[in-house]
DNA sequence: AACGGTCGCAACCGCGAACCT
DNA sequence: AAGGTTCGCGGTTGCGACCGT
């Protein structure tokens, strides 16, 4: 890795030592939504501060946009989703803010994090799947003994992409915490409940879709 | 039951763009 | 036009949860 040393703050005041990093407690969730609840998304920091909050703004804006706004799914991403994604992705690559915006609900964050967790996992083994195929594919070529091989590096993509894609993922600890904060219940009614019915959810593995996936990149 | 490895997600960071004075 | 401030984006990291041994 190649970053800087953390000497000055992106942000105006983070070496402030009374400004706090790192998980966000429930109170400044709470202070945070009411605080916008009453006064509405403003400049970030003059929010942050106005709110009595020790974050930075760009935290604050952070917080919300990603995890507190009444409007963000959370949960599984849906089999449509999953294709909005690929597609939309193999057009801009990694634009995820403009690739969220197709996608309500959902926030850049987790769609780059549902990329690189599940989709490039699963491309890096295809395409080092494929290179193996294809190295014995030209031995195969040359001395016609591979065609087991082949067989073995296809059904392994398969056998990986099934087996280590548990789709229905979601945080328990993003549970709790909500839950607890729909205790409070600093708006009226939780629009989006948290966790949804596992048995609504639909099941499909990287195996129905990676032929999707293929066409979309033109293989 | 304990431990180590892996995975997934929330949050952080740096940087460039946009906006303001 | 120039300089400062804020915003938004994409990349990366830290850590808790989970899983296999």
């Amino acid at each position: 890795m190649d970053k800087k040393p953390y000497n000055s703050s992106s942000s105006s005041s983070s070496q402030d030592p009374e400004v706090r990093k790192g998980p966000w407690t429930m109170e400044e969730d709470l202070i945070l939504i009411n605080y916008i609840a009453n006064h509405g998304e403003g400049v970030w920091n003059s929010l942050a501060k106005a709110a009595g909050l020790k974050r930075t703004g760009k935290s604050c804006r952070l917080r919300w946009l990603n995890y507190l706004r009444p409007d963000v799914r959370r949960g599984n991403i849906t089999p449509e989703e999953q294709l909005l994604i690929m597609e939309l992705h193999s057009k801009w690559g990694n634009r995820w803010s403009k690739i969220a915006k197709h996608l309500p609900g959902r926030t850049d964050n987790e769609i780059k994090n549902y990329w690189r967790t599940r989709i490039q996992k699963h491309i890096k083994q295809a395409e080092s799947s494929c290179s193996q195929s294809q190295q014995h594919q030209q031995h195969a070529q040359l001395s016609s003994e591979t065609a087991d091989h082949q067989q073995a590096s296809s059904s392994h993509v398969s056998n990986t992409m099934a087996d280590s894609q548990p789709m229905d993922t979601y945080s328990p600890s993003s549970f709790n915490h909500q839950a607890a904060l729909a205790d409070h219940q600093p708006f009226p009614t939780n629009p989006f409940p948290t966790v949804l019915d596992q048995s609504s959810f639909n099941y499909w593995s990287m195996d129905d879709l990676w032929p999707n996936m293929q066409i979309l990149n033109g293989d």
